[in-house]
DNA sequence: TATTCGATGTGCT
DNA sequence: GCACATCGAATAC
């Protein structure tokens, strides 16, 4: 087994938008009892303190949002829809509000326990090509909520960085949608479908 | 294949 | 009481 070395917390102390940017193509590991689970991030969506309303921390601290306010490198886990949760790195500074959504990853380590976790899910691409779908994939809950990145049980390593990226707008919020907050590896099948792409711009990774 | 819509729990007004 | 950073089944074509 590869001996993971996690990314460290000055990387997640930067600027939101370069954060969920330099996000792709690096590697979530979740340590479990004798498993592994591991994967690539293929899509994220920033949230930042920046007058941002679609953003959780933008009326202020609450019980909920708390972990955003805190230090970046930690975890911000809540529940959405009454049925789902979402995994969101903090990044910035103490007091700041501010975090990236993973929205999609690309399996590699552990398909077999995903499969066991997503039992309807028909093709791979289907385990982990949403928020929700990730997070079941990955046995994510509240529990880990607060956790931190940089020494637990889940962290972030270096993978490939050379794909090209896509920029759109962020998905399923309506405040908010004439940010171009949201990443994505272009024709990457595990990033999560939808509509529009007509207000996409595409980037060379490392611009 | 594309679009609509119901289920569901919790945070916040 | 209502909105919600979703998913997947049902419906319409």
């Amino acid at each position: 087994m590869i001996n993971y070395k996690p990314l460290k917390q000055n990387f997640y102390k930067r600027d939101t938008l370069t954060v969920a940017k330099e996000l792709l193509g690096k590697i979530i590991v979740k340590f479990e009892k004798e498993k592994i689970l591991t994967g690539i991030i293929v899509e994220t969506e920033a949230y930042t303190g920046n007058n941002d309303p679609a953003s959780h921390s933008y009326p202020g601290i609450t019980e909920r949002n708390r972990v955003m306010f805190e230090e970046g490198g930690k975890i911000y886990v809540y529940f959405v829809y009454g049925n789902h949760f979402c995994f969101n790195i903090v990044t910035e500074s103490k007091g700041f509000g501010s975090a990236v959504l993973i929205r999609a990853i690309e399996p590699v380590e552990g398909i077999d326990i995903m499969k066991k976790r997503r039992p309807k899910a028909k093709v791979i691409y289907e385990l982990t090509n949403g928020p929700g779908k990730f997070c079941s994939a990955f046995g994510i809950n509240r529990k880990y909520n607060g956790y931190d990145l940089t020494s637990g049980s889940i962290i972030l390593t270096n993978g490939k960085t050379d794909a090209d990226i896509i920029i759109s707008p962020r998905i399923g919020i309506e405040k908010g949608n004439n940010l171009l907050y949201r990443f994505f590896i272009r024709d990457n099948k595990f990033v999560s479908r939808h509509k529009n792409n007509k207000y996409t711009t595409l980037l060379r990774k490392g611009i």
